[in-house]
DNA sequence: TGGTTAATGCTACAGATGTAGCGTTAGAAG
DNA sequence: CTTCTAACGCTACATCTGTAGCATTAACCA
C-alpha cells in the first residue's frame, strides 16, 4: 500500500501502470535513495532527483508534487513489513530495546527518520507516511505490554499505546524536537518511565 | 538576551544601535507578528516581511538570515519572563495544568509554537530559541516536583527534568510530531505518566 | 558643523519551488 | 499494423531563497 495510492488512482500511473510508467517510478525512487545516502536530506531537491534519474522535473512534480512525497514513497517501497518488538523476558528490556532502535534511527547520519519528520511539517504526504509507519509499530509492539501484563509486570487494564508512547515519545522529543545530545542511558531512562506507567494501576 | 545577540555583535546593529537601526528592527518584527497572526506561518516569507515592513529584503537577509531567525527574534522580544508553574496542591494537578497550557499552545490557530518547531528543522536560530525557551520552562517547573517530593508524592532522589519530560514529551509527540487529534483527556493522561515516574523509587 | 563609515537601498544573479500549455512518445486495444 | 491517448518531455513563467557589489543615507564622534 503506497502512501499516495489514492492520488495515483486519478493521477499518472493509474491507467497505464506497465512499462514506461513503472520504469520512471523506479528510476526516480532509486535516485531519491542514492541522493539521500550520498548527500543527505538537504540535497534532496526535485531538481537534483530529476537530474540524477534522467526523468524530467515536470514529470517528477506531476507524480509526486514535493520532496516529502518522494521521501514517503521511497520509504514505503523499501519498508520491511516484518518488524517485531524484542522479547527479552522483561518489559524494561523490551522497551529499552525498542528505544535503542529509535535512538539509532534518529542519530544515524543521514537519518531518514529525522528527514521524514522534518518533511512532515511541509508535506501532507510525508506527515501521513510518518504517522502510519509509527502507528503500525505501536500496534505491533503492543504484544510486549500484553506479555508484561501476563507476567504481572503491568496492570491488566493498562492501555498499551499509552505505555509505549510514555517510553518512546521522550526519545523523539529530546533527539528530534529539542536536539539534545544523545546520552548513553537515554533509551533505558525513558523505558523505565514506560514501566512505571504500566505498573501503575488506574 | 536575544536569540541572535551573538550574531549582532559582529553584524549590523552592534556599532550603531540607535535611531535607524532600532527603527528598522521594530518595523520588521512588527511585520513578522502581524503576518503570523493574519496569514499564518506559511505566509511568513522574507519577501512578505520586507514588503509589509517597508524595509528592503536584502536588509532583512543581512540582519536575520532566514525566517527562523525572524520568528525566534520576534518571540524573544515578546517573551514574558515571569512564567511560573501552577501550584494546585498535587503533582497530578500541577502537571495537568502545565500540559493543558502546552495543548493550548499547540492547538491554537495559528500556533506559534508549532511554527517554531517547524522552523527549527531548517533554521539553527529557531532551533536554539526553541530549546532555550523550553529548557527555561523545565527549570522553572522543577519546583513543582520538589514540592511533590516534600509532600511524599515523589521519591526524594528523582530527577525533576525526567518527570517533566515524561509528562510533557508525549503531548509534543502526539500533537506536533504525529499530529494526532487532541482528545479531552490527553493533558491528564500523560500527567499521570509523570506522576508514575515521580513515585517510582530508583 | 562636518567627516567618517555603519547601516541601508538597490540591482543583478544563481538556484529552487511549483504551475501551465503544448508537443512528443510509447503502452494498450482493436 | 494502425489508432488512441496516457504519460512524458520541453519551454516558459511567477515566486521565493540567499548572496554579491556598489550606491546612498544617516548615526555617531571629533
Amino acid at each position: 500500500m503506497s502512501s499516495d495510492a489514492q492520488a495515483r488512482s486519478t493521477r499518472p500511473g493509474a491507467a497505464r501502470p506497465g512499462g514506461r510508467t513503472a520504469r520512471t517510478r523506479e528510476r526516480v525512487l532509486d535516485a531519491v535513495t542514492s541522493l539521500l545516502l550520498e548527500e543527505g536530506y538537504e540535497a534532496l531537491t526535485v531538481d537534483a532527483v530529476a537530474a540524477r534519474s534522467g526523468v524530467h522535473r515536470t514529470t517528477v512534480y506531476r507524480r509526486w508534487r514535493d520532496t516529502g512525497s518522494l521521501l514517503a514513497d521511497s520509504l514505503d517501497a523499501a519498508r520491511e513489513q516484518t518488524w517485531e518488538p524484542p522479547d527479552t523476558g522483561t518489559l524494561l528490556g523490551d522497551l529499552t530495546g525498542i528505544n535503542r532502535q529509535i535512538v539509532a534511527a534518529l542519530t544515524e547520519d543521514p537519518s531518514i527518520t529525522r528527514a521524514l519528520i522534518a518533511a512532515s511539517f511541509r508535506s501532507p504526504a510525508a506527515a501521513r507516511a510518518l504517522r502510519s509507519f509509527w502507528e503500525d509499530r505501536y500496534a505491533r509492539a503492543a504484544v510486549a505490554v500484553e506479555r508484561a501484563a501476563r507476567r504481572g509486570e503491568a496492570a491488566g487494564n493498562v492501555d498499551a499505546r499509552t505505555v509505549l508512547i510514555a517510553s518512546c515519545a521522550p526519545i523523539f522529543y529530546e533527539l528530534a524536537v529539542m536536539r539534545s545530545p544523545a546520552t548513553e542511558d537515554i533509551a533505558e531512562r525513558y523505558a523505565r518511565a514506560g514501566v512505571a506507567v504500566a505498573a501503575r494501576r488506574s
